[in-house]
DNA sequence: CTCAATGTACTAGTATACTAGTACATTGTC
DNA sequence: GACAATGTACTAGTATACTAGTACATTGAG
């Protein structure tokens, strides 16, 4: 089998105080949505990024297996780990829930900068126009 | 002075791992968001707060400090605690980046879990809704 | 079967986040 | 000035988040 070693160049920023697997995650989740990272891509082995980000192994570990119970991640013992394909898992209220905490966070973010819901609105309708634009 | 006393409604989701405090300063800057809160508006207190959700008054005055650094609250000692006159701090260019980060940083979020841009800006817009309907 | 490469499990130390207890300072009214 | 109402400061206990140490299990190639 060829491995698509596409593999992600992480860094990390301590002096953030975000934790380091968090970094990880928020690194892997953005490869997805940029396109970076594409379903089957393997990751690098725990032991390989935990050397180069001079980290222990089990911190990559929190890191990938909280992105596997999100469903982005495939891992198989032995072999290694992937970008799975995306299956949205939770479904009707719990999913509902979910919407409204990250609208929320967000609502709350953006209203602390002196943002209005509005605003928010128009943004995310830019979003739309330029994803048309580029097609 | 007659203080307009439309005090919010706070609620506290203890079960939901999020830090009291950090629940208080959400609410607060989601009621200003979304119009329920205005300028000069009086919260509680920090003692009526703390009786109200049977919390401590310090984890009030965690939630009221990090909030008026924030700009977005004015605290009076022996007065009280009210909502100040916001001042967009950062402006232009930066304030612009600024809304980017918040909605990139969102839709990020919301994308990881299966959800559209579509989704976001229909919750946003009940959002809306439930305020008018409160009025 | 053997072995190297991979992921996994269990434990534990340390920092820090969060909340609470208690006493103090400031303001405005009478 | 007295007093009640408000915010403030300092301390400390407890939970838990985060990372690390160490040993084990699974896989696939040869």
């Amino acid at each position: 089998m060829t491995l698509r070693r596409r593999i992600h160049r992480f860094r990390l920023d301590l002096q953030s105080g975000v934790p380091v697997y968090r970094q990880i995650i928020d690194q892997v989740r953005g490869g997805i949505a940029s396109g970076a990272l594409e379903i089957g891509d393997q990751l690098p082995t725990v032991r390989q990024l935990a050397v180069d980000l001079s980290i222990n192994p089990n911190t990559v570990v929190r890191a990938y297996r909280e992105l596997e119970l999100g469903g982005l991640l495939e891992t198989h013992q032995g072999t290694g780990t992937f970008i799975s394909a995306q299956k949205p898992k939770s479904g009707g209220a719990e999913r509902e829930r979910q919407l409204t905490q990250i609208v929320g966070d967000c609502v709350s973010r953006a209203g602390a900068a002196g943002f209005t819901v509005e605003n928010l609105i128009e943004q995310l309708r830019e979003l739309i126009a330029e994803r048309h634009q580029r097609r």
